[in-house]
DNA sequence: TTGCTCAGCTTGTTGGTACAAGCTGATGCG
DNA sequence: CGCATCAGCTTGTACCAACAAGCTGAGCAA
């Protein structure tokens, strides 16, 4: 009953949006038009509250709408920043493909091109497949596959996981597979000079919201989704690998080249 | 200094963890070991206030988290509920693909075949080239192109939006594009059979959490973010259409077919 | 100069209260 | 029986207060 009254005066009647969404709504427009540029500082909770006549509480609601939105980043003692993102391209139609030499692997050279630095930490487990590998490798599930995993950085900073199991049947082929250590002139190679080829794939690609897991090794803060690209490697005769990569989706892009591409010329898009 | 005491002996010295996150992730484990199957309804903010000796705010933060990572949705009145997924998968590669016949529209024969009713309204519009699009189609900015813009649902939800924009020179050769109402046998199809064949495509895909626009467009609740997928099409000489499709990150899932498909099988993934 | 401490800013967490607004089922009137 | 109303549940919005915790720069001590 104490402060009704004085809500309604200030309304006025005008917007019927509630004062928390009005707050977040003018910070997006003045984001939007260049006020608040990348990577500024927004002005601190007791200014908004201020001048939006409203408690600490209520300005602290909409920057948490902008925050999940991924549009801002709050850290205690420093305040609220505008996100910037720079995006990186993932050409996925040329990834682990032969015909396109790229010695090793995709990414470093990517990376690199970019004038960016790479950098990665590698394991390799046996472990029974998850169901969903499990599936798609047409193995029984919980039997034994190599997981290679990267989890792989630009600048330091967390950019994406990938984890590739492969079948136990490979590993008699391709031991070197379920060794540690890299293989240095890439996998796809390696297993087509012991006679697998992977001459077809097929891509899934979804987004989510990330775990805590996911949000841990990737950095995320709230309101960034990540993409999830499960790409399934086939020989002639069957299934030969599982990818399944995470990618933070506010830093990455990914593209596909299909058919006839000369009409598209260099500087196309990019 | 009049809880502080109380909070200090809660805690014991135990999680580290602020008690909002205890609450989030104490729900989270239940949803996913199955107490909150998808669907059923999460017991009342008071109800959980009291089984966690929290505050109905401190619950609703917790509670806020999870609506915000997409795992639950509430509405006045109702309660909170478990989000359920029923994706749909979309297979990019065979899209506009004249190979594969579909006679029209493919989403509406993919949507029927997996049993569901579609449903979709339509408009065309003239309008100067957004940025994007003009650095994509190689026109000048602001100059004038054709949109097709088509709102998608299933069984009556928001499902998609798919914007197609078509360059001013194109007009003259396929002038259907510019009328409004439906080319029955497909844009694809109509455009082949006036000499101008898409024989190649540049798909670019992305993902973030909606605007104001697009989540009231898809319907959206907070914590479900969107994929969105930018395709150029290029006839043997230049740059025919670029189509920007926004799609709902919950319910859809995309796939490409690429290389020699033969061993993945009828039953493979889905 | 170097390095430490601390005041004073910031956001983060948690409690409290009050009232608006949406949904549902029971109640009772016509 | 049919329908409107309302009590009693739910979440939504908005305010207040207090303290925890992280960062920065001023200022003092070695």
């Amino acid at each position: 009953m104490y402060q009704q009254v004085a809500r309604v005066r200030h309304d006025g009647g005008m917007s019927r949006q509630p004062k928390y969404r009005q707050v977040a709504d003018a910070l997006r427009r003045e984001i939007d038009n260049g006020t608040h540029p990348p990577g500024a500082r927004l002005p601190s909770e007791s200014e908004l509250s201020e001048r939006f006549e409203a408690s600490r509480n209520t300005v602290r609601s909409g920057l948490g709408l902008l925050v999940s939105q991924g549009l801002v980043t709050s850290s205690q003692g420093l305040g609220y920043e505008v996100a910037k993102h720079e995006v990186f391209e993932l050409n996925a139609s040329r990834f682990e493909n032969l015909n396109f030499e790229q010695n090793g692997d995709a990414y470093s050279t990517d990376v690199t091109n970019a004038g960016r630095r790479p950098h990665q930490t590698f394991r390799v487990e046996i472990l029974p497949a998850p169901a969903a590998v499990a599936e798609r490798l047409k193995a029984e599930p919980e039997s034994r596959t190599v997981l290679r995993f990267c989890h792989r950085f630009v600048d330091d900073t967390p950019w994406s996981t990938q984890a590739t199991y492969y079948p136990s049947w490979l590993i008699d082929e391709a031991p070197r597979l379920a060794e540690p250590g890299d293989i240095e002139e890439g996998t796809t190679r390696y297993l087509a000079d012991r006679g697998i080829e992977q001459v077809g794939y097929f891509d899934e690609i979804s987004t989510r919201m990330p775990t805590p897991d996911e949000a841990r090794l990737l950095e995320v803060g709230a309101g960034v989704p990540v993409l999830l690209w499960m790409r399934t490697g086939y020989s002639a005769e069957r299934p030969i690998r599982c990818t399944i990569t995470t990618l933070r989706g506010d830093l990455n892009r990914m593209n596909y080249e299909i058919g006839d591409q000369s009409a598209r010329g260099e500087g196309a898009p990019r």
